[in-house]
DNA sequence: TATTATCCTATCGGATTACTAGGATATAAA
DNA sequence: TTTATATCCTAGTAATCCGATAGGATAATA
């Protein structure tokens, strides 16, 4: 399941990257916008600009914008930063790799090769995928 | 994140595959094989056989067997049971659609349109994947 | 009748999620 | 230089979910 910050999060994103020459957007206009809490957007946007995705303006006028163009923000960094692995179990997950307790031999494991399928597909997706897309 | 319930369901199913003649076999022997905390497999277990997976004898060399062929037994009909919905977002959950309350015009959703995608692609596999393969 | 194994309901600790509180800091306009 | 504006940042919290457990009821076999 989606979380609910990742899902806000992108539908930020795609409010910023619909403004006219990339104008700061204040916290409270896309939170009313776009039916989310102001203060669980405002400490999103903060990871998202932690995370090198949106710049920020302070004061009169301020606000969150892009840093990139909306073509080059492909839809796995994002997701990556905001819901965490792609992969549905840690032992397929390229960026997020675990162990699993109960396995003795992974390449044994029925469910683990199903789910290297999910995954690439999953990913394929989201690596073809950009910002832009979304508008 | 596909939750233990599933995972271990899977195992438990594939293993029963794997028996000769379809021979019930006690959830003690699953839990042992394939790690499994004993009460925690007999209430994924009793859900299997309560949806029609999986059928059960009661005594002295009882346990469960597959009710059907493993290659008649597709994935997706199994990750609906023990995962519930295939898609990440419960607005383009085939089986169990939900609206959002955020949203007020689902097709206008830039996250909706990307979840159709990822939920295609995934439900392309869980749909042409039966137990069989996954032995 | 004793033993075996599933059936069933209820519960519980811990982790995660969605969200909130409250002030610190920086910027811009007056 | 003051005031208003808006982000920055650290905690905290209520609610929900997940994985696992307890303990007995029921049914089948020997």
């Amino acid at each position: 399941m989606l979380s609910k910050k990742t899902k806000y999060g992108l539908k930020a994103m795609t409010y910023l990257a619909r403004q006219e020459n990339n104008e700061p957007v204040q916290i409270g206009v896309i939170s009313k916008s776009e039916n989310i809490s102001q203060k669980f957007l405002e400490s999103i946007l903060l990871t998202l600009r932690k995370n090198g995705f949106l710049g920020s303006k302070k004061g009169k006028g301020g606000g969150y914008y892009l840093l990139k163009d909306p073509k080059d923000i492909k839809m796995s960094a994002v997701m990556r930063i905001l819901e965490g692995p792609i992969a549905m179990v840690p032992c397929v997950s390229l960026n997020f790799y675990e162990t699993c307790d109960d396995c003795p031999d992974e390449n044994a494991c029925a469910v683990h090769n199903l789910m290297i399928e999910v995954r690439d597909s999953t990913l394929n997706i989201f690596n073809n995928r950009s910002l832009a897309d979304l508008i």
